[in-house]
Order: structure tokens, then sequence, then C-alpha cells
RNA sequence: GUGAGUGUAGCUCAGUUUGGCAGAGCUCUGGAUUGUGGCUCCAGCGGUCGAGGGUUCGAAUCCCUUCACUCACCCCA
């Protein structure tokens, strides 16, 4: 027996409809924010992954499904969006005539980590980026329209964590500043930290150990290493917000891990997921553009993930079933014959239906019309067929008349007889 | 890649401690009710006890190996 790979999975009915509701109501505020779709591939050439998202990052050290063509050629699955849709961005040169362009795609993102709760292998994100403004107008902007999305799904429970990671600049002289402070501290911390403060030392506030967490109480922020121009941005943010009523928590451990991002981050978290709680998250990255040879152009994106989000809905959003108005039951192989024909015609009139193509007794069927719960079933039997008619059924109530088929068809009798 | 937990009917799970006929509920099929559903009652179908090996008169149960799933770490949506 084949089975879905380790990491992806199947989104069966109900929950397929819940997914498509979630993605319409997503789409429509985005469309209302002025962001257009893009449909990007789902393969790229793996440098573009590794030049933008950062060859030390996790997702391109050890998280790409790569591989080569016939053509020798080095491709990966992608396992974020933003990457490709600047690519687009430069390759169709849409910052002509205006750099100003706002886009926004959805679809399946891999990542080859090991699957647990609110983690998978393949999954989906909805993502938009703005391109061309470096205002923290913007910003703000975007985060309105991502409580406005809250809003509609009346999503509760969540919260926006703030940050501000800087630019290349304010963030060299700060890794080198909290470098110096981690080395001080170098025997006091975990393996992980002494590991994390080489490699990555803005990582260190993620350790979940309680003694770490005390040595890096009174560690340098980032947040408050900025240069002039990257905290006035980072004020103004938070200026706008709170004048648009936007809560907040500031989260100076909030440490985004690609490489790209500059001045504003920020997630959405929920409490009620596991220990990946963020469903959203995002931040500007005003220097990639231009480091994937692009003119300069600042940017801000972010993406919701979708099967967290899908998640934390799925049991308060519920869906009206995909249930038949009428159930055809049908005694005798003339009469199956008969009603296939009924069938096809109702269906083409626009009528939901559905009929047993086993033939079962009276009872089965009855039984499976009441399963489906169908609102009507018709009754066709050999004492019907004689005489051309046909027994319309309201379940419910379990009134019942008979009819002539012709009629059936004629003046659709559905919710008219009661 | 590392750690822990769990694998028994289509589904949810007892049974494993202390080895002794493979179980329950739900679902499904049929009947009570010959051509009228839901409620009730009765009967039936359904099993490689994840797989392989070992111990034993005897293994779902004990031991070893392995696979899968789940959660967590790392990291991210």
């Amino acid at each position: 027996m084949f089975k879905a790979p380790k990491g992806v999975r199947d989104i069966l009915p109900p929950q397929s409809k819940t997914w498509r509701s979630v993605e319409n109501t997503i789409q429509q505020v985005l469309e209302d924010f002025g962001f257009d779709e893009i449909r990007l591939p789902v393969f790229e050439s793996s440098e573009l992954f590794t030049r933008s998202i950062g060859t030390e990052t996790d997702i391109v050290a050890k998280e790409m499904y790569s591989f080569t063509d016939r053509g020798d050629r080095n491709y990966s699955l992608r396992p974020e969006g933003t990457a490709s849709a600047v690519r687009a961005y430069l390759e169709h040169q849409l910052y002509t005539p205006s750099p100003y362009r706002k886009l926004y795609y959805s679809g399946p993102m891999f990542r080859s980590e090991r699957p647990q709760a609110g983690r998978y292998r393949q999954f989906f994100q909805i993502g938009a980026e703005a391109f061309g403004v470096d205002s923290p107008y913007l910003d703000a902007e975007i985060l309105v329209m991502l409580k406005l999305i809250c809003q509609r799904l009346n999503l509760t429970e969540w919260e926006l964590q703030l940050n501000s990671v800087g630019c290349p600049v304010c963030r060299s002289n700060y890794r080198q500043k909290l470098q110096d402070y981690l080395q001080a501290q170098v025997s006091f911390l975990c393996e992980d930290c002494q590991r994390r403060s080489q490699t990555n030392p803005m990582r260190v506030f993620d350790c979940k150990s309680a003694h770490c967490q005390e040595r890096l109480a009174a560690a340098p922020r980032v947040a408050d290493n900025l240069g002039d121009e990257c905290r006035e941005h980072f004020e103004q943010v938070k200026n706008l917000l709170a004048a648009q009523g936007i809560e907040y928590k500031l989260n100076p451990n909030l440490v985004r891990g690609l490489d790209y991002y500059t001045r504003t981050a920020f997630e959405l978290v929920s409490t009620k997921l596991g220990a990946q709680n963020a469903f959203a998250g995002g931040g500007r990255y005003d220097g990639l553009v231009e480091e994937m040879g692009g003119p300069s152009i600042p940017a801000i994106g972010f993406a919701i993930g979708m099967d967290r989000l899908v998640s934390l809905l799925e049991e308060r959003l519920t869906l009206p079933e995909n249930r038949p108005l009428v159930y055809l039951i049908l005694l005798g192989e003339q009469a199956q014959c008969e009603g296939y024909n009924l069938l096809l015609k109702l269906r083409t009139a626009g009528i939901k239906c559905e009929m047993d193509y086993q033939s079962g007794g009276m009872k089965s069927q009855m039984k499976k019309a009441d399963k489906m719960q169908a609102e009507y079933c018709l009754i066709l039997g050999e004492t019907e067929l004689k005489e051309q008619n046909i027994i319309l059924r309201q379940m419910q109530s379990g009134q019942q008349q008979t009819l002539k088929i012709d009629d059936l068809l004629r003046v659709s009798p559905f919710g008219k007889y009661w």
C-alpha cells in the first residue's frame, strides 16, 4: 500500500472546504489593499535561494529539496516565496515605470525538516510582498491588513510580536557587541548557545534554557542598538500602530531566520498552537532587491502559514455539508434505467441529486437517503412506472405525495409543496 | 540529525504490569418491519495484534532488531 511521503499530507473533505473558505477570505482582503496575484513556479535555480535566504541559514544549509535535471542544472523546490517574487519582479522589470508594486501568491513550500505539530515538509503559504516604499506607513499598513484578516476570520487569541533588526550597518555593529557580551558569559551558556554565539549570535535569544535566559537578561538587544535612521523608522511604525489601535508586544528576542530581513520584523503567534506557534511572519527586506542584482528598491512582505492558520480555525468554523437536495430511490431494473435519466435531467437543471447504483431494497435506499441528509427523496418503483408517476417525500416531515414524472421536471416542486 | 512516546477491526481504543481461546464502542451488512429512513432490539461481516527474529509447552503481552506515526529539540510558516 502506498502512503504519502513523510511530512506531506492530503487535505480531505470537509477540511478542504475550510481551506477554500480561508483562502478566499484572505485573498479578498489582499485585493482590497491593492495586492495583485502573481503565480510563481514551485521550483527555481538553487542559487536563487542560497543567494537570497543566505548560505548559513538552516533553510538553505539542510532543508532544501534540491535536484539536478537532465541538463545538469541545479534546482530546488521553493522553501519560501519571497525569493521567487523578487526574481519575477526583476526578471519582468516590474519596477518600471514605477517601483511601487504589491504582489501576493499562494501555494506549497517545501522544507525537509522533521515533521511535528504545525510543521510539514510540504506546507502552504499565502504571501504578500510590497516593493518600492520604505515609509513606515507601509509597515503599519501591512500590520493593519493582517489584523483585518484575523478579524474577518474571527480569529481570537493571537498577538502581534514586533521587533526591529536594523540595517546591515547597525546589525554588524550590534553583532560585534553581542558577541563580546556572549564571550564574557561563554562558560555559563549551554552547548547550543556556545555554538550559536559563534555562528548566529542573535539566535541565542531563542534558547529555551532558563539558565541561559538568566545570563542573557543583561545582554544588549538589537532594538536598543539601532542607528538613528533605523531607530526613527521603528519609532514611527510603533506610533502609527498605536494610532490605528493595533496592539503589539515588543519582542526583543524576535530574530527571523532568513538573512535578508532588515528593520521591521514581526510574527503573529497563537497560544493555541504547539511549539510552532507562529502562523504568520514577515518583515522588511530593504537590501534584497539590490543584492539580487536589481536597482536599490526597498520592500516588505510576509507569509501566512495556512496549515497552522486552518488548524486554529477548523474547530469553530462549521461549514454546510455538501448534501444532496434529492435522493432517488429506484426499485427494479426498469425504474433504475428511468431514474438514471431523471437523475441526469435534474442535475442538468441544477438540482443536486444522488441515486443508489447498487439498487438495494427500499429500506436500504431510504437509509442511504437519510445518511446523505437529503432533503427529499423520490421513489420510483414498478407501481409508479406503470402510471408514469413518482413519489416525492420530504424526509424530515415524512410527508409524501404522488406526482407525474413530467410535472417534476416542469414545475420543479422542491421547496414548493411543503 | 538528536530525544521521548505510541503502533491491536474501516474509526476511537481496552487487553501488555503478573504470558493461557483476539475484545468493546462507533461504522458497515442483514433481520424484527416483503415497497418507506431516523429510535430501539437481534444477528452478522470485519484482524499479518506495524514487520522480522528470539525466549517459552504456549507470546498482542517478555527480549533483540527494524519500520511507521506522534510530540519535542535544532529551526521555521
